[in-house]
RNA sequence: GGCCUGGUAGUUCAGUUGGUUAGAACGCCGCCCUGUCACGGCGGAGGUCGUGGGUUCGAGUCCCAUCCAGGUCGCCA
């Protein structure tokens, strides 16, 4: 037996019992005739006190040894609460060296975090040995538990799909694997396990979740992860959109108050339409902590004599400012010139006046309408978007974060959460002037078939819904457009015929032609969600191994090269 | 691929309008220390200032190119 006890075991239990326990030297304390060693395991810290130096010949920090001796009470004065196993000690009487370290190790374990991130992942397993990233990835293990556990009592079973699959046309870029057996032949790793998922529901299992990975060849984020990430994937036959977020509500909740003490906003979540988020947010994935609202005010300019807002849409964000210093409007300012605006223009009402440039524009019955629209109160400030159309939600929805993370009105020990839901089922490109799906094509137009044949298709709103949790979108998903017809007739207003929705999704297709019922799912992003209940700040502090932003893994040299044996038997030939 | 910021000791950083031998903290090595827990004290080693070129009497500092890192936009059905 290598040890009787772990790092964390001891305590006024057993004062006097003979122990071996062993782990990794965290600190040496080298008082002369006394030594103090920490040593760390996975479960804790120990105290051990040693008098004999030359036990300690060849020990440096982070040498992983054994040592065996009396467990002793501290003296009342010696006591460290700071860790659980701090009112007793062991004196030692023997030490084995059971994993010698080498002199020089690239970082301090204890302030890893603040280190060249790049170094960190090329020596990634001294990085976990780090508390914070430690602690982190034992809560992603609890939190991985706990989702299948409350899927499962929900009856949801969980069904592996392939990892080598077919690349599929839409989406993000697919990573290729070649083909050995299949000159010139190509899998690819799913994107998602979408359409196997929606096959399930095809092949008569009706609640199907996998906590799935997914590939995608993409740049990565501060929230996005490269190349691989993880879904709790899950998918419901015979489901309409709130069930599907009946079951949403239900499992990100428990979860989260499960795994944090912040406040949490309750079921239902709030839903909130696509467009309204636009506007009101300035974006799709709203942080609803932040109290401020954007205004509408393009109808209430059309009637201002004011050029520069003539004719454009207008917005305004009231703010309480009051107090704030010339140089706030200032930055205020450079802040809106930094994101491409040209000016950002402010009223403040003082008494029944306004004050700034524009006031001069605004007729007595336009400043009381004013008042009406946005709600301002005495002393608040509303502050004017004005741009083009294209840019001027974007525009506002930062110009409302400034002000939220400026003014300190965000509030930081809550998470909000909300779904956004009818999103266009089409959108124009601008470049070719085409109608183009605008996020899914596998999603059920609202109101069918009738709706395709009747609506102008930029009008129609689709089945299609996100997550969102302080800004930050957590997942997507919808109900699926499970009848052939539609889908032809869906497919068909983008621009392809059934024979390119057979080429492309020809299994779906078929199946669809053999009975399927209908079905909805979502899939939360579990490294998000995971990344939130643990407050990192980047994804990758979540994640065991994860890549470098360049989607490389520096610790494994991936990708790396290959043999020319290897390139052969899959008839592969690298271009220079 | 575009843009922003950065690259100086093992690590985190400072380094003035270009001017003597490039500094600090932590870590490391040596010595001292019987109650620390981020122990303390004294001493020491450690640098191609990312790389290449240019301007200059003189470059860590200015210019050009290039590589690398982080962020951001594109991208992410």
């Amino acid at each position: 037996m290598l040890r009787t006890h772990t790092c964390n075991d001891l305590n006024l239990n057993h004062i006097g019992e003979k122990v071996t326990i062993a782990g990794w030297v965290d600190t040496i304390r080298d008082h002369g005739g006394v030594i103090f060693v920490d040593l760390r395991d996975h479960y804790g810290i120990t105290q051990v006190v040693l008098s004999d130096d030359s036990l300690l010949k060849d020990v440096s920090k982070e040498t992983v040894i054994k040592i065996s001796g009396e467990v002793t009470k501290r003296d009342e004065e010696t006591i460290n609460t700071k860790i659980e196993t701090g009112m007793v000690e062991v004196k030692a009487d023997s030490l084995e060296i059971l994993g010698p370290c080498q002199m020089g190790l690239p970082f301090d374990i204890s302030s890893s975090t603040t280190i060249r991130e790049d170094l960190r992942l090329k020596y990634r397993f001294l990085d976990l040995r780090n508390q914070k990233i430690h602690n982190n990835i034992v809560l992603r293990s609890k939190i991985l538990s706990y989702l299948r556990s409350q899927m499962e009592e929900m009856g949801f079973m969980e069904i592996q799909t392939p990892i080598l699959t077919a690349s599929s046309p839409e989406g993000a870029r697919d990573y290729l694997v070649p083909s050995r057996k299949h000159k010139g032949k190509f899998y690819a790793l799913p994107q998602a396990p979408q359409q196997f998922k929606q096959l399930l529901m095809a092949s008569g299992f009706d609640r199907y979740f996998q906590i799935a990975p997914c590939f995608r060849d993409e740049d990565a984020r501060q929230d996005r992860s490269p190349g691989e990430f993880y879904q709790l994937d899950f998918e419901m036959a015979f489901a309409t959109q709130e069930d599907v977020f009946e079951v949403a509500e239900k499992v990100i909740y428990n979860t989260f108050k499960k795994f944090t003490t912040k406040e949490i906003s309750p079921a239902p979540f709030k839903r909130i339409p696509y467009y309204e988020s636009m506007l009101k947010y300035g974006t799709d994935k709203p942080d609803l902590r932040n109290p401020l609202i954007i205004n509408d005010l393009t109808e209430f300019f059309s009637h201002v004599e004011f050029p520069l807002f003539k004719g454009k849409p207008v917005r305004g964000i009231v703010a309480d400012c009051a107090g704030r210093s010339k140089k706030f409007f200032e930055d205020s300012l450079k802040f809106a010139t930094s994101i491409g605006m040209k000016g950002l223009g402010y009223l403040t009402l003082n008494g029944n006046e306004y004050k700034g440039p524009i006031a001069k524009f605004l007729s007595d019955e336009q400043k009381t309408e004013l008042i009406n629209i946005t709600g301002i109160k005495d002393g608040e400030t509303v502050f004017f978007i004005c741009d083009a159309p294209a840019v001027v939600d974007r525009l506002s929805g930062e110009i409302r974060t400034w002000l939220g993370e400026t003014l300190d009105i965000i509030n930081k020990d809550k998470f909000e959460f909300c779904f956004i839901v009818d999103f266009p089922m089409y959108e124009l490109n601008s470049e070719t002037n085409k109608i183009d799906f605008t996020h899914n094509p596998f999603s059920m137009p609202q109101g069918g078939m009738d709706a395709l044949l009747n609506k102008n298709p930029l009008e129609i709103f689709a089945y299609q819904y996100d997550i969102v949790c302080n800004g930050v979108e957590l997942s997507s998903g919808a109900v699926r457009n499970h009848n052939p017809e539609i889908m032809k007739k869906a497919f068909e207003i983008a621009g392809y015929g059934e024979e390119d929705v057979k080429a492309k999704f020809g299994a779906l297709y078929t199946a669809f032609s053999f009975g399927a019922p209908p079905h909805a799912g979502m899939a939360p992003g579990v490294d998000r969600m995971i990344m939130l209940i643990a407050e990192e700040e980047t994804i990758r502090d979540v994640i065991a191994f994860p890549l470098n932003g360049n989607a490389q893994d520096l610790m494994m040299g991936a990708p790396g090269d290959v043999t020319e044996q290897q390139l052969r038997e899959v008839h592969i030939k690298v271009r220079d």
